[in-house]
RNA sequence: GGCCCGUUGGUCAAGGGGUUAAGACGCUUCCCUUUCACGGAAGAAUCAGGGGUUCGAUUCCCCUACGGGCUACCA
């Protein structure tokens, strides 16, 4: 065998946005071929017009995009195959059609869709099954069983027909797929499926095959649901004369709702309570919008991360990689064999790993502009400066999940509390310690340097002074300071917020309490 | 219904004839601590069931159950 180039392909039809089971498909077509120094390339498979949703192409190349998987070719940057798209190449694959009828491994078939429909109607009725396959063709209407002019009369008259694919009886198909090893089927399973549709166009099983051939991929990996199609697709490659061109198969495990009930799919959208999709889309009949790991703030990292373990896994212990590490440590000898279903819990904890791991810098400076489209403070306000939010960062980073809820959880490092916990004041205030508190402020000012640690000792002396233990005054102070009753570090935050904020605070709060 | 593919804690899963059956998420407890977290320590929790094969099966085989997929001129 000849040593090719490793080619993968994401074929995604244009129906819709890309689920996340659709990313993780070209996640692992994507790190395989970059493991191997090969090519990864996006084919837009819209051969249903009757299916075809604007926007879907872009938002599925936005979301490899915004995912870090890159398109060494295809739609939207080119090659050497173009087109990519598989209603431009709609003449091309006539040719193998008529190639197969030539060769007597298809035929023409005038049954009409109605037809067809009725046919399955009445099997059902009498609790079969109606399959165009080797035991019924013969009694339809297609060139089998009409004479060679008369199917040339009814093409030239205009008859629509389609091409269906002429499987053999009793052939044991057998091919091995990269995941589950060696696959074997009954070729008297397989129906004699259409291959080219009466509008002219192809159907998945020979468009699919026609341009992997062409564009020399060398394996094709796709969901599990096409499984018990692929012994029709072997059938299509070697009665094309391909078989050595064919790609190697892997079907992977397929993705389960959380619930337990069926896989992911796209009509799931929010009714989990978590994103289905990549980036938010809105449905462009409806008008409905299904939200985005992007927009609900998950990093493109921890999603691509998250998608990676769902069926696979590295064996061993790390778990938290970068696309580089994933590119090389990926294996499908890895990939399980069994569907996933899918933790929204574990996302999260996948998002914080990643939040854990940016630098504070890039935090910062996206905090700062949150800040000022929220607040609109000044460029000179200390509140904006490099330093307050490095603090702020390093404060807020190990008690949130989300960059986006900085903001929400630390308002207080920000702007002063209009409001205080009642709970805790209630439970812990008593008027005796006004005296306290009017020393505390006083201690605080004379202090030279106002840090952390100084700040510590000055409250704890203070409050000795007072016979008080630190822990019936400490609760109340970080109240005054932030409203609330849970946050950052109290000491560094005072220190953050500086002498004068943290004695104003003070302030505030007792003239607050004493209304 | 038929066909196909699966099945290790609640979830993701390692392991693959002899193991105390890893690890992670989540949950519980404890430590750290003014708080909430982070971090650390510990704990509860798994080989779907039944038959074989074998000295020995979670691992191999068969059956059953369960789950999933497919069964379109959709992909």
């Amino acid at each position: 065998m000849t040593e090719r180039k490793v080619r993968t392909r994401f074929a995604p039809s244009p129906t819709g946005p890309l689920h996340m089971g659709g990313v993780r498909t070209a996640l692992y077509a994507y790190l395989f071929a970059k493991q191997k120094g090969g090519d990864f390339l996006l084919r837009i498979e819209d051969t249903d017009q009757t299916r075809f949703v604007p926007g879907a192409e872009e938002y599925i190349i936005e979301s490899l995009n915004w995912c870090g998987i890159k398109i060494d070719e295809g739609v939207s940057v080119g090659g050497k195959f173009s087109p990519y798209r598989q209603s431009e190449r709609k003449e091309m694959y006539r040719k193998y059609a008529e190639q197969l009828v030539q060769n007597g491994h298809a035929y023409y078939a005038f049954d009409t869709s109605q037809e067809l429909d009725a046919i399955r109607k009445q099997a059902e009725a009498a609790k079969g099954a109606f399959s165009y396959d080797s035991s019924s063709r013969m009694k339809m209407n297609n060139s089998l069983t009409i004479s060679a002019e008369a199917t040339q009369q009814k093409i030239s008259s205009g008859e629509h027909y389609v091409i269906r694919l002429k499987v053999p009886e009793n052939t044991e198909i057998k091919f091995t797929d990269i995941i589950r090893g060696e696959v074997s089927f009954s070729s008297n399973i397989v129906d004699d499926k259409v291959l080219l549709k009466s509008d002219g166009m192809p159907t998945y099983h020979l468009a699919h095959i026609v341009d992997d051939c062409l564009m020399e991929i060398t394996h094709a990996i796709r969901g599990e649901e096409w499984l018990p199609s692929a012994p029709a697709h072997i059938l299509i490659y070697r009665f094309l004369g391909w078989e050595k061109l064919m790609p190697q198969y892997a079907h992977l495990p397929l993705l389960l709702k959380p619930d337990g009930n069926g896989k992911l799919s796209k009509r799931d959208g929010d009714k989990l309570g978590f994103p289905v999709f990549p980036l938010e889309w809105k449905d462009p009949k409806s008008g409905e919008v299904s939200s985005g790991y992007r927009e609900k703030g998950y990093y493109p990292e921890a999603f691509v991360n998250m998608l990676s373990f769902l069926g696979w896994n590295p064996g061993t212990e790390q778990e938290v990689f970068t696309m580089d590490e994933l590119i090389q440590k990926f294996s499908f000898e890895h990939v399980h064999k069994g569907g996933a279903r899918f933790d929204p819990e574990k996302t999260k904890w996948f998002n914080e790993q990643w939040l854990h791991r940016q630098s504070e810098t890039d935090l910062a400076s996206r905090l700062k502009s949150s800040l000022t489209d929220q607040f609109h403070f000044e460029e000179n306000d200390r509140r904006v400066s490099p330093g307050f939010l490095a603090t702020c960062v390093q404060l807020l980073k190990v008690r949130t999940q989300f960059e986006n809820e900085f903001i929400e959880k630390g308002i207080y490092l920000f702007v002063a509390p209009a409001s205080y916990d009642e709970q805790a004041i209630q439970k812990k205030w008593k008027p005796e310690l006004g005296i306290f508190f009017r020393q505390l402020s006083e201690a605080f000012s004379s202090l030279e340097l106002f840090v952390a640690t100084g700040i510590e000792s000055c409250l704890k002396e203070t409050a000795t002074k007072n016979n008080l233990k630190p822990g019936d005054v400490l609760q109340l102070f970080r109240v005054f300071m932030s409203g609330q009753s849970a946050g950052v570090d109290l000491f560094p935050m005072c220190e953050l917020l500086g002498k004068e904020e943290v004695i104003a605070r003070i302030n505030v709060a007792l003239r607050s309490i004493n209304e």
